[in-house]
DNA sequence: AGCTAATTGAAAATCATTCTCATTTAATAA
DNA sequence: TTATTAAATGAGAATGATTTTCAATTAGCT
C-alpha cells in the first residue's frame, strides 16, 4: 500500500522504527498521522476509526500493538483523564509534558519540566530514590474558554 | 456488623461520609482499613480480597462503587503505573502527591507540590488556563533498594 | 423497635484488551 | 526486479475489567 501522507511526524516515526529494526507499515504510519493531525488526544477506538478511514478495514489488535510499541519508543504518550478514561497523544521526543484541555481533550506540549527544579531532599531523606515522574496539566484552551 | 477496626483513617472516612449524607457501611470502612494498613497501592482485586478477609463474601461491584465514590470524596487516589495498570492508595486530604516504589508499589505521600512554583506564563500566553495537575513520582524505596 | 432511602450482592451484560494462528507484507539481498 | 524471510497483520475467540440490574438487606433516623 504505502500512501503518500508523509510529513515531519511520519518521517520521524519511520526513522525511529528503522533504528530499532522495526517495519514502517501503513498501519503504523496511519496511527501517527491520525494522532498528529487530530491535534488532540484520542481513545483507542477513535484512533482505530481514523486509521480505518485512511486504510479501510484494519484490525483493532494492530492498533493496540502499535500504541504499546509507540509508547515504548516515545512516539506516543498515554494520558489519563480525571474520569478514569485514558487516551493517546503524539509525542515527539522523550521528555515532554502535556497539558490537556478538559473540554476538547486538545493536547499542548511543553518541554519545560515543572518538577525539574523541585527539591526532593525531604523525600530522599526517607531513603527514596526518585527515578521518573509523570506530570499532566489540566485546564481549558483558548477556544473552549471562548465557547463557554 | 460493624467490627471494631476503628482508627484515625476510618474516623476520617466516617466523617466525610456523614457530611455528605452517605452511609458508613462495614464494606466502605473495610476498604479504608485495607488500603491504609497495606501502606501501599492496591489493585481493585487486592482490595476486594482484603475486604473479603475482613467481612467474608463481598460483592466486587461494591468495591468498584466504593472506590469511585472515595475518589470523588478525596479519600483515595487512583494511581497509574508505567505498565498500564492502575491502583488505589489511601489519601487523606485533597492536595497530596504520591511517590510510588516501582518494585513494591509502596506509596509515600508528600504534601509539597512540585509544580506549585512552576511558571506557567509560556503556556498561558497561548491562551491556556491551567486548572489542575496530576503528578506522580516513580522510584525505589529504601527496602527495595537494599533488597536489590 | 420500625421506617425508609441508601446500599449491597449476585449474576448478567457490556466494554476493553490480549491471544492465536493462518495469511500478508516490508525490508533485504541476489 | 524478484525471491526470501522474519516481522506484522486480521479476524475472531478468549480473557479480563467494569457496569448494570434488581431483589434483598441495612444504616441512620424516629
Amino acid at each position: 500500500m504505502m500512501k503518500d501522507f508523509e510529513c515531519t511526524q511520519e518521517s520521524y516515526a519511520r526513522e525511529v522504527l528503522r533504528e530499532k529494526g522495526l517495519k514502517s507499515t501503513a498501519q503504523r504510519l496511519a496511527v501517527v498521522h491520525v494522532l498528529h493531525t487530530s491535534g488532540k488526544s484520542l481513545s483507542v477506538g477513535e484512533i482505530h476509526d481514523g486509521v480505518k478511514d485512511m486504510l479501510g478495514a484494519t484490525g483493532l489488535a494492530t492498533i493496540y500493538r502499535t500504541l504499546e510499541m509507540f509508547e515504548d519508543l516515545g512516539i506516543v504518550k498515554r494520558l489519563h483523564f480525571p474520569d478514569g478514561r485514558h487516551g493517546y497523544a503524539f509525542s515527539q521526543g522523550e521528555h515532554v509534558h502535556h497539558m490537556v484541555c478538559v473540554d476538547c481533550r486538545g493536547v499542548f506540549d511543553f518541554p519545560e519540566c515543572p518538577v525539574e527544579s523541585f527539591d526532593y531532599s525531604s523525600i530522599e531523606k526517607q531513603g527514596f530514590r526518585v527515578k521518573d515522574h509523570f506530570v499532566q496539566l489540566f485546564g481549558q484552551c483558548l477556544k473552549c474558554a471562548e465557547a463557554a
